[in-house]
DNA sequence: TTGTAAGCGTTATCAT
DNA sequence: ATGATAACGCTTACAA
């Protein structure tokens, strides 16, 4: 591998004027940083960044923590903020707290160990107040939070409309004339899904009907989960549910079709997330609508610009059959 | 943040000594050893990669090379080998080459840069020789191909079972009773698809049914290409599709369903990845599924163990409705 | 078993 | 505008 000194000797000046010419700003004349980048390209330079990152204290390397790599809406964040982040020539180590708090703060260590230039953090389900992260990453590590964010903590933050979408996706259910609407909520410590459940609450309040604790169903939103409280909600009288998420309504409506009740003619079903099956499945599920990738984009974008405000990405209800008494549908 | 030279200090020792008892192997008393561990942990050091991975010239992060990070694919792939790579003390830096031959070289010159400590990639499809993979990483970073791989160049490989994979999702299609099966075969730049093309031909020359070329049609496999695709198909006769993707498969099957075509009754379509909308769309749809997680755990497994060798990870057939003409339904 | 010293490749500070 | 020098924190011959 060349090096600067490589470089230094070959043209008879010193190292310091090599970097100097090379990292662009500092004053070298014309004439001999035209020379050093010459030499550096027909010697096949390239800076070492393991030792530039040391001696600066700072790396080009991003950091992002996420519950689960696979899971379809962090694998899109995680694509959009990798393309913004290239472009502007930085690199993305990944981490994955798998829902754990511990995790998490091993991954924040690993990140401040390697002196990322930022973190860009959706936390752990465990993880039900952050007090450890700006302790793990100190004053000079930027931290950007998206979708699961706590309020509480200083920097940027990119959230999706969850109050708005689910009110949304609630007054629809209304709209389509459903009497007894529940919810499956999600897990409480995380800010998103207690938005979620203000605006259900809220829709529900302005059509002037009972808010009902009892058909407010928290717990974790997997298709499993979905299956049984469902069970509960039928149980109570329900005729429809806003789930907090796509798999819970997945669950949901594999008990309906079990028990031969009609969707939606006698049940109505809106998800979150619009996960790619939503729009395949049968009968096709309404969906609140994320944009994951641009989500992701706009982190990358918050941290590349140094902004410290929270951005709200819009969420878009798409109405589909399973919610669709009217039968318009939209695919 | 504390360094070894702030620990030896304190005990009395030198930095040397100090490095030696954090490293593990080398001589050092056993007291010293446990003196050290206890200041360290008392002094909260954590050791500084980069000065460490700069004076050895080589990182403990290892660099994963996909076209697109968020493709349900990949997506398992990575993390799938995030878990694996992570229980062993590494760390994964992540790069997309979106398909582009200059994105996937310039990735490979970043992670060398980064002296990482081995390299998995599954190649680009604009890449269609693999030879600048080992010009850029040398002797000295080992690399690990997975799913799309160039046989011919050294190091350990995981591949699906396409071959057969293949072999078998067309035989359940002639065992069906379709009497001209065509293909959606895919890039033939890639050898995972010119193996399923294989495997198609021979299962239907083992059923003594031609292969005829005017019914293979390669292509990119995007849900719109199957849709042209399946168009000529239908001119040329045929009565169902083995297709290498579920993209492809999907357009193909939105085809029919515009032509009114009864699918399996009139047309039988098998698609491949298995991904998770084929379960839950209308019809299901069969798919060759392949294990993405259990790949890039076998990647990373294959890095961590300095394996050499080609290992196959089986494809599943999974018959759901829209090959399934007796209607023997499996989930 | 431990200490000494050099060096990984770069950047930053001070001179010149 | 350029050069000399030190330093980032660690590892590793070599010496003791």
């Amino acid at each position: 591998m060349v090096t600067i000194t490589d470089i230094a000797q070959a043209l008879g000046i010193t190292p310091s004027t090599v970097s100097r010419a090379l990292s662009g700003s500092t004053r070298v004349k014309e004439e001999t940083r035209r020379a050093v980048q010459k030499k550096a390209q027909e010697m096949g330079y390239e800076r070492n960044v393991v030792a530039a990152n040391l001696r600066k204290g700072r790396s080009n390397i991003v950091g992002i923590i996420v519950p689960r790599i696979h899971r379809e809406f962090f694998s899109n964040v995680i694509g959009g903020a990798e393309s913004a982040l290239n472009d502007a020539g930085y690199h993305v180590l990944i981490c994955q707290s798998l829902e754990t708090r511990d995790a998490e703060i091993k991954a924040l260590k690993t990140l401040r160990n390697y002196s990322v230039a930022g973190v860009l953090l959706s936390h752990a389900i465990e993880s039900t107040d952050g007090s450890h992260i700006p302790e793990i990453l100190g004053r000079s590590i930027p931290l950007v939070q998206f979708d699961r964010v706590f309020p509480d903590l200083p920097g940027a933050k990119i959230v999706g409309a969850n109050y708005d979408g689910a009110f949304k996706a609630t007054s629809h259910l209304i709209q389509q004339g459903y009497k007894r609407i529940g919810t499956l909520a999600g897990y409480m410590s995380s800010q998103a899904y207690v938005e979620r459940l203000s605006g259900y609450r809220m829709a529900l309040e302005s059509a002037n009907l009972p808010y009902d604790k009892s058909i407010v169903f928290s717990d974790t939103i997997v298709r499993e989960t979905g299956y049984q409280a469902c069970i509960k909600a039928l149980e109570a009288g329900c005729d429809a549910l806003y789930c907090a998420g796509d798999f819970c309504a997945l669950g949901a409506i594999d008990l309906l079709k079990e028990k031969g009740i009609r969707i939606p003619e006698d049940f109505g079903i809106v998800g979150t997330a619009n996960e790619s099956f939503t729009a395949l499945m049968f009968p096709s599920m309404s969906s609140l609508g994320q944009h994951p990738f641009e989500m992701g984009q706009a982190a990358a974008k918050a941290f590349l610009e140094g902004r410290t405000d929270t951005q709200v990405i819009p969420m878009e209800l798409h109405i589909r059959q399973s919610s669709n008494k009217n039968n318009t549908w939209q695919k």
